[in-house]
DNA sequence: GATGAAGTACGAAGAAGTTCGTTGACAGTA
DNA sequence: TACTGTCAACGAACTTCTTCGTACTTCATC
């Protein structure tokens, strides 16, 4: 039974989710093969994590095959959403800006990813003023 | 005995970090006593986590008065960062320009606070040229 | 010295996340 | 029918996180 709000997933959940996401619906094996690049996860534990998932709600599963197929039931951006409002709350005091700093000393940012930064503010004004 | 590289703070030990970044150096009670407002953990449960902490590496402490007092040892800037390379890397495959934008989005952004991210990417493109 | 307040130390216990072995169902095929 | 490969289901075991009760220490003061 889908629990109504689907929580916050896991670090490995996220790993599953993040191929569903790639791929569309997928089977436990084409997931496992997916995966077996990064990490090292057994085809069995793969399997539970999706059973866990589905009972929290955060995918659904097709039955109707014999391999089942499931499919992300959380968007992809809503789930970013949620990890970031966490951690902006918990670990930047709400201020959006400082993360924003933090996040491109973080990582060096090409001057293409500055560029598109910049274009995204302007459009995120504009979109204010109207 | 303090671990080489301090790990990721879980969110009990964030919100016990918080304290101390903002206080400085500080005894349990008062890391208990500034926290009550937000949860409710009783004070033994805080003593304990700072016990964890200073093992962990996360904390340091000073025994030299009755009531030890605990100063972070990890600045917050760094924490931060490593908090948020984990989750650009988790869940945003690594793409810096992808986080800016969802944070903007995740929490309603004013004016001031995007005129300052505007500025931080001109210093930012700046120190880059240099 | 007895008492009480404020502290630390410790361990038990529960909750959540993770991992994997085993079992049984099913389908194809020799 | 018997064998083989693929799959779902289940549960045990382990780790990490979290919480709190209890015991022991120290110090001031009566």
């Amino acid at each position: 039974m889908p629990k109504h709000k689907a929580p916050r997933p896991t670090d490995a959940e996220l790993d599953i989710l993040s191929v569903l996401w790639q791929r569309g619906p997928s089977t436990v094996r084409e997931v496992h093969e997916h995966l077996s690049g990064r990490k090292t996860m057994v085809y069995t534990t793969i399997l539970k994590f999706m059973q866990i998932m589905t009972e929290k709600g955060l995918v659904e599963r097709d039955e109707s095959e014999r391999a089942h197929r499931y499919r992300a039931r959380v968007p992809q951006e809503q789930t970013q959403q949620q990890m970031l409002a966490h951690l902006l709350e918990r670990a930047f005091e709400g201020s959006a800006s400082k993360l924003v700093l933090q996040a491109l000393s973080a990582k060096r940012t090409s001057s293409q990813e500055l560029a598109r930064i910049r274009e995204m503010l302007d459009d995120f004004e504009r979109g204010k003023k109207r």
